[in-house]
DNA sequence: CAGTATCCCATATGATACTG
DNA sequence: CAGTATCATATGGGATACTG
């Protein structure tokens, strides 16, 4: 990839696409960004432990640490341990910390729909308490409201033209 | 792809994958399935409403909204316009409809971390009041938790090994 | 170790032509 | 129109070898 091209991708992200579900896509939107993003949640900040545990490949996963880094997501943070030159370990950064939301999300849909035959994994927890956490719409005083009271309103709104027939 | 392949496509969902994160990924994370989610989402069930809106390739809307039927979270409704054969439109499922869910955190972080020059593009509103509404995780009363006192915990909870060193 | 550079492949994607 | 079939391409992904 040239640097004209990479600088194209970083700037698309915040350029053309009205929909911001489209545009957290361009960052999140891909195989392994999530993974990483939750290994990095799990609190992994180091490259091979990340490696290990994902088994994605090297090349991968410094691929994609890089794009992470150019969105804002992730931070690399040095580090050195004894008689080993300067490292980095990657960390969130509030944006990449806010993605929790997305990933916690993810999480519950998947444990409500796709179900493994095992049984339910997993439970997002209150620290402290260990309440069990849900995902939801919430007005602005905290109060949750139901699925089926919430409005998507289009990223970009329809092109207003004087009748409906094109 | 053969029926053979594609059956296992389908099992490969519920099996292995431990994290249920990786599990809805497998259904929804790749380019396209969450726009169609969200086309449906804003009430356009039609194919042809579908492909012109996203500007997506006929052949790849197929595909993508048969693995969506495959995996339960869209449903095909047949209708029949006058003077036409029976065709079909495409609807949420429980489990697409609570997708939403998902969407709405990916538009809520789309909007604060990846921001258009042109400004704020939009938000999720509450029926009726018109509310502004946004995705938090809740206790299970309904009490909203702030992110840092958010605990994910590991789908595959690590194995249990005497030692940390391998 | 923590990455980077290469090479190869599978597949998602897209353009387009086709069918009921 | 609502799709399906075909084909070409780009790109993400994986294996592996390499470097400081």
């Amino acid at each position: 990839m040239s640097d004209a091209e990479r600088a194209r991708v970083v700037t698309t992200i915040d350029d053309g696409v009205a929909c911001s579900i489209e545009r957290s896509l361009m960052v999140l939107g891909e195989r392994w960004s999530p993974l990483i993003l939750r290994e990095l949640h799990y609190g992994n900040r180091r490259f091979g432990d990340i490696r290990d545990r994902l088994g994605i490949a090297s090349n991968l996963l410094s691929k994609r640490l890089k794009a992470l880094v150019d969105a804002g997501v992730v931070e690399t943070l040095p580090y050195r341990d004894e008689g080993s030159r300067v490292r980095f370990e990657y960390g969130l950064t509030e944006s990449g910390f806010e993605a929790l939301v997305i990933l916690g999300a993810l999480q519950q849909w998947g444990d409500r729909h796709l179900p493994r035959d095992i049984g339910p994994s997993v439970v997002r927890r209150r620290r402290g308490t260990g309440e069990e956490l849900r995902v939801a719409f919430v007005t602005d005083d905290g109060m949750p409201v139901p699925l089926d009271e919430v409005r998507m309103q289009l990223a970009e709104p329809p092109v207003e033209r004087s009748g409906t027939s094109s």
